[in-house]
DNA sequence: GTGAAAGCGCTAACAA
DNA sequence: TTGTTAGCGCTTTCAC
């Protein structure tokens, strides 16, 4: 574990100065190609890895961007963090990531760790967008930040928005999915969510629930919130089954939440989609898995993380006009809902319960 | 965004010197209780974050650990990556991450990010541990490292193992798997398996089904290799099911190829596990979301992760006994393999098929 | 218990 | 085209 080699070494070794390694290490400005050359071959016997640590104090920037997430084992936000790393690398920037694990408090702290490397800017999801002491505080310092999956303000009128944000529009994506459960016939469509205090996304989505149900003239229902990860959902959703108001279709906040939902159905004896329809919203790879494939409003989660990066540089390179992307939502139908055509009595499904 | 707050700012605020704030920061010596106060109002009013940059520079380590695995958004490397950085956020360190795309290639590149950014070790996972550029590098320099997932030498005898690493022993859980399946009935079984040269854990794993078969006094056959991201096998599969030497069993070289593979089945008309049995290994979490649930190896994931990162801060501590850690693998049975009693009829199936 | 000063590896003025 | 030099922010001797 010999001591690793710095431009001084390389300079030595090259018979330059150091600033003549800085500049062909960083082909920043003409060199004669003979010198170049030299200092190529030293640096190359000599193994020499610049220290970005040394770089980054001396320069402005670190071309690092930090990444914080509310977990990184949740197909979205692992497949938005590909997406994140992938444009990262072919921009020449790395990735430093933190996740806050669902607890709005840790998100304080797992920003702080990011901010004190000094990363450029960070990309980001907080539990509420339109609440967030860590936003206000990015805000404050003027710290480039773009915001992923969260919208600050939900609706169709995009000059609301505020904060640099990639994301579907929530709203309008689940009060499309609803719509499409209405147009196969469905009247009673109940709403199952994730807590809502993590997550900004389910009370929108749940908004657009409530839309698409008032503008049809169906009666909406409060959601059924579930603990974020249950292992067992039987109990509440035989309640909301044997209810007198008995839903024909659960409309699931997220693939991850639709995916138990169906499962614990199918243990309670009842099939998906001829006793009931389920969809979700996400569009997780691993729902076109299932058979019947999860009917679902799919995000395009890799972009998002791309055009995440392509937005962060761009508000860091000095770029004002931050236009808030909302990217193009789409129904990916499975086999999970099908048209209602009362085939299944109320007074059947009691039996299947009991 | 107006410059932000340095040691210097603080100790003209607080009226000490820049060391003395130092060691309040750091908490690194005595200091007299209300010189502590008066640095802590200080750093507070100014808002002062210290900059790891400067810090690391002047240290020896960065407290950063780089990450290196294959993709970000599977399954298994997303929930060892969530044990990873845990397990780095317990013990105040930062993860620094990279992809290398399942590209051999790319892992050079991607490892030499990493290092330029002076990480204290790297937890990695590389395409081919037995034969890794990367691996002789790291040796060569003395960087710690603790590989994930990859095992050196597979087999039983413990004394074999050379590089530092966390894992399960592959052939040894392929051989247990396998070995179920021959105990619920079944004599035709044949492997499915990603491209090996980019898994050295597909090859351990098939080495097992070979013992496995071996031991039984069974016939094993060739594994069909399929490309990484096969959006569609049936193909392929019609072909294998179609043979003369038929399988009632699949063993597929982990869970995501089975998923792909009972749907694929399903949309040829074949269902699992009633005309074929079909198990995987890993034992993602997703798997059990399915109905039926799958029948699978599971591997402690997260607890690889998290593992992981203790193995790597004893190394950098100096530990130098780093026995290779094999976790246990356990089985979890679901649904998608069944006894087997002869009852489909090759013909039956072919009909099937046609 | 505290301060002064050197220096970690690098880049960017400024000179030559 | 190249060299000299002054720091970037921090920690850490070594004095006091």
């Amino acid at each position: 574990m010999g001591k690793v080699a710095t431009v001084k070494d390389v300079a030595l070794l090259a018979g330059v100065s150091v600033a003549t390694v800085s500049r062909v290490v960083n082909s920043t400005c003409v060199v004669r190609r003979q010198t170049a050359d030299a200092v190529f071959a030293a640096a190359k016997s000599l193994g020499f890895r610049p220290n970005l640590m040394g770089r980054n104090l001396r320069s402005t920037h670190t071309r690092t961007i930090g990444v914080m997430l509310p977990m990184l084992n949740h197909p979205v936000f692992a497949e938005c963090l590909q997406g994140i790393e992938t444009a990262a690398q072919e921009n020449n920037h790395v990735v430093a990531v933190s996740s806050s694990g669902y607890r709005p408090e840790s998100e304080e702290r797992s920003s702080e760790v990011l901010l004190q490397q000094r990363v450029d800017g960070l990309i980001l999801t907080v539990a509420d967008a339109a609440c967030s002491p860590v936003l206000d505080k990015l805000d404050a310092e003027g710290i480039p930040y773009v915001l992923v999956f969260n919208q600050v303000a939900a609706g169709t009128n995009s000059s609301t928005y505020t904060r640099p944000s990639v994301c579907v529009d929530n709203l309008l994506a689940a009060r499309d999915l609803v719509k499409y459960l209405i147009e196969i016939g469905h009247t009673d469509i109940h709403m199952v969510a994730g807590q809502f205090r993590q997550s900004d996304r389910s009370r929108q989505r749940f908004a657009g629930y409530r839309d698409a149900m008032n503008d049809a003239g169906l009666v909406w229902r409060a959601p059924l919130e579930l603990p974020f990860n249950t292992a067992d959902t039987r109990g509440e959703l035989k309640d909301l089954l044997q209810a007198k108001n008995r839903p024909t279709a659960l409309f699931c906040s997220n693939d991850q939440l639709a995916m138990t939902v169906i499962r614990d159905l199918y243990l309670l004896g009842l099939r998906v989609p001829e006793d009931v329809s389920v969809v979700g919203f996400d569009g997780v790879q691993v729902g076109q898995w299932m058979t019947p494939a999860l009917t679902t409003m799919m995000q395009p989660t890799a972009d998002i993380g791309r055009i995440a990066v392509d937005h962060l540089l761009q508000i860091i390179a000095g770029e004002r006009n931050t236009v808030p992307a909302l990217l193009p939502h789409t129904l990916r139908e499975g086999g999970t809902a099908q048209r209602y055509v009362s085939q299944v009595s109320p007074s059947n499904l009691k039996r299947k319960l009991q």
